[in-house]
RNA sequence: GUUCCCGUCGUCUAGUGGGUCAGGACGCCGGCCUUUCAAGCAGGAGACGCCGGUUCAAGUCCGGCCGGGAAUACCA
């Protein structure tokens, strides 16, 4: 069997780190087993479905790399079909019209809630043998309901949660078409779900309720039954539902924040699944590795710190050229000016143990690039009486010696050991005027990027 | 209310048909290294929600409870 897998989000927003991941599982299964991903754009609610949102959702897929390989449908082009199913199941006596008004149903369901009792359709138009519907109302446009079967129960294996099983008296027939004659969700998802030979539904959990109705549906309609994995959701930092106020829940927050895709793909990836113990590896190895049995029932907290230092990890062994090309625009971002300054890559190397993000590393980078204001206490606290007289002598052999890392080095241990100096004691002044910071990477990494002149211009203290 | 789902260190998790000092990772705490801060290296503290039951043996099986979540729409 070809695995058919799909992503089908509501185009009501942009797309949320939840979303994400659910699409991310969803293209890997694919991927895994050689399959086909399909993107379904599920934008029936006019109201708050836009045009900006589905572009939204194509940007984040596009960013974490996650493409589709067939799609995007949308099902709002998809009326004519959905209403010939429609008419399929009202002629075959699996749907049937109800003239009920939305007020007649609401006294309905309060009366029943008054009962301490489920509410439900209590199925007054529902046909039966022997029995005698209503008189239908002149005035009163009908919707089409689902005839749910009545007696047993539906059951499936979740791929994530096991066996779960739900009685057939738990769920009333469901409104399938609007006295509009729009098709409303949970039936478009089972002509879809059919028509695009879906044979893995990877979602989020809010569905398992919908499930045992779309099994029924699906089955009404003569379809096979897709394997369902139902995700469990992801919880803000504080453990609290995900919404607008927790900041960055949108994944294209995190390019906005620096971060690499790579690292969000592995955060997510290892966000309610695991394979064993292993912590970092890559997109590639992600798709060979996934599978359903390891996805947690449980739902994950999100936690930044991890991803701080699972970003952090790309950064330190990504090769500096790439890791310059990605710089360069937060660099622009915090107006530093990259045409005039040291070479990107060599900024890229030298800052990058320090810098869990891009967009510390381009705060980081300042000093590199214009000479920093030094703070008076400071330097007064580091550039002693017993300093000044070595770094006069150190700025002299600067000139002179061989530009590299280990020769300026080299150059300032025989200046500190000349004046019976510890290291830091000349140390911590260089860097003050270097960087203006008392908190840096080595002094001679520094200076060697920054170039003689440069170094130079930054020594006159007096 | 009812139905369904979930419950291992602070956090992410390993555990798959009973036996482990309950393992790893982030974070945290000291140590080493050192040119400050990082990075790196070697350590430490830290968990099976509760109560019963089955069993020689339970995080793993059963029951109840508690706590969290979802659904109960002419939204998706």
């Amino acid at each position: 069997m070809t695995v058919r897998s799909r992503f089908a989000p509501s185009p009501t927003g942009y797309l949320h780190i939840g979303g994400a991941r659910t699409a991310l599982y969803a293209w890997a299964y694919a991927r895994r087993h050689g399959g086909t991903f399909i993107l379904r754009i599920e934008d029936t609610d006019l109201h708050r479905s836009t045009p900006e949102a589905v572009q939204a959702i194509l940007d984040g897929m596009h960013w974490l790399g996650l493409d589709h390989d067939e799609g995007p449908f949308y099902q709002m082009q998809r009326m004519p079909r959905y209403k010939e199913v429609i008419a399929q199941m009202l002629a075959a006596g699996t749907a049937y019209h109800c003239y009920t008004s939305t007020t007649e149903l609401d006294e309905m369901r309060e009366a029943q809630r008054a009962r301490g009792e489920k509410p439900r359709y209590d199925g007054r138009w529902r046909p039966e043998a022997g029995k005698t519907l209503p008189e239908v109302p002149a005035d009163i446009k009908p919707v089409v309901r689902f005839r749910n079967p009545i007696g047993g129960s539906v059951s499936w294996i979740d791929a994530v949660k096991g066996r779960i099983d739900i009685a057939n008296a738990e769920l009333d027939d469901l409104i399938i078409a609007r006295a509009d004659g729009t098709p409303t969700y949970n039936f478009c998802v089972c002509v879809d779900d059919s028509d695009m030979k879906i044979t893995h539904v990877i979602r989020g959990d809010d569905h398992v309720n919908n499930t045992p109705r779309q099994i029924n549906i699906l089955a009404a309609l003569g379809a096979t039954i897709p394997v369902y994995a139902h995700l469990s959701m992801i919880l803000g930092d504080d453990g609290q539902k995900l919404s607008k106020r927790h900041g960055a829940v949108s994944v294209m927050d995190y390019p906005e924040k620096g971060y690499l895709r790579e690292a969000v793909v592995n955060y997510l990836a290892r966000l309610g699944w695991s394979h064993g113990d292993a912590e970092v590896f890559s997109i590639q190895q992600f798709c060979e590795w996934f599978d359903l049995d390891h996805i947690t029932p449980s739902a994950a907290q999100f936690n930044t710190e991890k991803l701080n230092w699972l970003n952090h990890e790309y950064i330190k062994k990504a090769d500096p050229t790439a890791l310059a090309k990605l710089l360069k625009p937060y660099l622009e971002k915090v107006s530093i000016h990259v045409t005039t300054g040291p070479e990107l890559a060599r900024v890229a190397e030298l800052l990058r143990d320090r810098a869990p993000t891009l967009v510390d590393m381009a705060e980081a980078a300042r000093y590199l690039f214009v000479a920093p204001t030094i703070d008076a206490t400071l330097l007064n606290t580091h550039l002693t009486d017993a300093a000044k007289p070595a770094l006069v002598e150190l700025k002299e052999t600067l000139k002179l010696v061989a530009w590299s890392k280990a020769d300026i080095g080299a150059a300032i241990k025989a200046t500190v050991g000349k004046h019976a100096l510890k290291m830091p004691q000349i140390m911590m002044p260089l860097r003050v005027l270097l960087t203006g910071q008392s908190q840096s990477p080595s002094i001679d990494a520094i200076m060697d990027v920054l170039g003689r002149e440069e170094t130079l211009s930054r020594l006159d203290f007096a």
